[in-house]
DNA sequence: CGAGCTAAAAAGAATGTTCGTTTTTTATTG
DNA sequence: CAATAAAAAACGAACATTCTTTTTAGCTCG
């Protein structure tokens, strides 16, 4: 009986993911073809068929596999390093772009989530996900009273998060779309932004 | 002597490019089909291609007519009109939404534009328009002393302006791709930032 | 007439997927 | 250790679709 080892499967599928991956983020998902990821993948047309059960699927499992990087140690800053919202958003987009390769794939990932509901969850998590790890660290943030005497820094942060990942996600549209983007500017300029004293709406609910 | 005006030819040719678009905010560019289009269009194939020479003609001829919205209208709060940067983002998104039709085709164009460099003139062109637009709306704001001391208004509003073409962004995606999405939330979040006052960077240059 | 259109067909190319075959890997046996 | 059996992985040509585009013939109307 050969033993094959599951981790042997899954550093292929991996691999394959990779190499598909590398297409999307230069032709887009539909018009990279099988044969295109065939040849990057090095591998055949049976062997790929033996890891995936169709391009779809292929589709679906690269976008999860590129969407799960780790955020956690970026937004966790300890007790006293003084790290304004500005350089939080320059080390989450560094962060970023090196899990993701090519930041510009992001926007591929964000047209086929428009699209295709299935692709949305994945999306949808890592939204929730960043969207909270902005939370906890506007939080903090705000609680230090670095800025105005905000009543309540959590109500605060939740309201704001969303903001936040709004710049970051112009600025990976910015940075992939126009030929002139002056990054430092951008974060120079977040670093620069806060939020005024009273925020007296109650658009939650 | 072409014995139809010329603008019957470019209604025409606008309506094919509607039509298609409306499938392209459902389905995307590549996976609608030519059959997809001339059924939505009530044309036939032949009409179509006596007009387009070929589909990607018609692709990018549909993305710089969807991509000509006024937004001029919208940027120009005349003398006396308090409008807070949290409204405007608001006033734009709904001009925007009311001139595109589903505010998702952007995604689709954008994604687009990050892979072929001749949709991406128009997407510039656009980004630049809007980030001037934003610029001279900021330059008033600024001037006016609501805010702080700001001792250069229009230094500011350069350096703040592609932050807010950011949050447009930020909203169009989380707009689209998350299912639970406060607009109202983020309104007034935007309406709610300001600049610090103090930007001693020269991130420019 | 001639320009725009229809409806249908078909050419020609490209696509996703399958399947019989071959190679590689692993475990077992003498 | 060498030989062998078996199963998994990989190959790659072939297949069936689907797609874009062109062509055909016939219709309508200023």
């Amino acid at each position: 009986m050969p033993k094959v080892t599951a981790e042997y499967r899954d550093a292929r599928r991996h691999e394959i993911a990779r190499a598909a991956l590398r297409l999307f983020a230069q032709k887009g998902f539909q018009a990279t073809s099988m044969a295109d990821i065939i040849a990057e993948s090095g591998l055949s047309a049976g062997a790929i068929y033996g890891h995936y059960k169709s391009k779809d699927e292929l589709i679906h499992h690269a976008i999860s596999d590129i969407l799960q990087f780790r955020l956690d140690a970026v937004g966790s800053l300890d007790a006293d390093s003084p790290v304004d919202p500005g350089e939080l958003l320059r080390r989450f987009v560094t962060a970023m772009g090196e899990e993701v390769g090519d930041l510009g794939l992001l926007l591929q990932v964000w047209a086929q989530a428009a699209l295709d509901p299935s692709s949305r969850e994945a999306t949808d998590s890592v939204g929730a996900h960043l969207r909270r790890v902005f939370e906890s660290y506007l939080t903090d943030w705000y609680a230090r009273g670095l800025r105005m005497p905000g009543p309540d820094a959590a109500r605060d942060a939740t309201l704001f998060a969303p903001l936040y990942v709004g710049l970051v996600q112009g600025y990976v549209i910015q940075n992939a779309i126009f030929d002139s983007f002056d990054r430092e500017a951008y974060f120079a300029a977040a670093s620069a932004l806060r939020p005024a004293q009273a925020v007296n709406m109650s658009a939650g609910d």
